[in-house]
DNA sequence: CAAATATATGTAGTTAACTACATATATTCA
DNA sequence: TGAATATATGTAGTTAACTACATATATTTG
């Protein structure tokens, strides 16, 4: 698929190699983690360090802060319940809250992980830093779609 | 998830994103299609572009000029071969190939599709030409994790 | 030239997200 | 205040990619 013209294939090429490189990073993130003798899986990332800043969230509040669905946080949360690094307990205000939160055990993972997130900062941001700033370009994007999205757009050019 | 800031969830957090901005760009694709009364699954899209623009081809180098894994190119050339908008034929100088093309309907529909795509490549520079071209970010972050990984920048730090 | 290696295709099973639906509890408002 | 609506959690099934393995044919090499 081409390199740099947007061609007709555009948009499916770009989605395409966004999953590419989004997978390709995550699977860099595995072997960081491993090279630091933490076996540790990368998916599990975003729920644990959210617990970690946070302390104690219900299933919704955690899933939009890490921006996944719902399931797929529950799904999470299952991993990581029969790990024992995290643990739950009823809301009791609102009982229809789950209130989820680290055990010790999960602290302790989360603990010998912090040397590492500053290797990969260093290392992430070597990446990043390029002319086009890939973090910015993608909230570039993200924000002119979210003023007007895409089939918005196309429908001018449809409506001449 | 935290917007601009490479944080320690940093690497995971720009996989998730990516994933996500795909995903929506993805299904925008579909709904632009629809509003030209194409129905067609964007997914088929590389694989019926490729062979629109270079008429035969088998199985592995559709799969590299694609950039899927060949069980991926495999199952939507079943599609397409049920949908009836490619036929394959054995190649005779290596017997191993499968040689696939558009037939007549592939070659009707994707008539019928290229006045949408100078829609989709107006739409899509119009969203991609901000600051920092997400396309070239893309590349630019490509190039430099060919030329050194990921996992080697990082290990220049584990090893201080 | 035949044995070892490489390439092409195909199948089976996995993964990590998703959507759609179901149920229980809480909140709102007529 | 109770009926309608909204929110929180959970389950089931789907999707679209992947890896690992199997087999057939070509190519290379001792």
């Amino acid at each position: 698929m081409e390199q740099n013209v947007i061609d007709a294939s555009g948009l499916l090429a770009i989605s395409t190699r966004l999953q590419r490189l989004s997978d390709q990073i995550r699977k860099d993130g595995l072997l960081i983690y491993k090279a630091f003798g933490i076996d540790f899986q990368p998916k599990w990332f975003p729920v644990l360090y959210t617990l970690y800043k946070k302390s104690t969230m219900n299933v919704v509040s955690l899933s939009d802060e890490i921006g996944y669905a719902h399931p797929s946080t529950i799904s999470l949360l299952k991993e990581l319940e029969k790990e024992k690094l995290i643990r739950s307990k009823k809301d009791k205000v609102d009982t229809r809250k789950r209130l989820v939160e680290l055990t010790e055990k999960g602290t302790a993972l989360l603990s010998t992980m912090e040397p590492v997130w500053d290797v990969i900062i260093k290392a992430t941001a070597e990446i990043m830093n390029s002319q086009n700033n890939l973090m910015k370009a993608i909230n570039e994007v993200e924000a002119s779609l979210k003023e007007k999205s895409f089939l918005q757009r196309a429908e001018v050019y449809i409506k001449k």
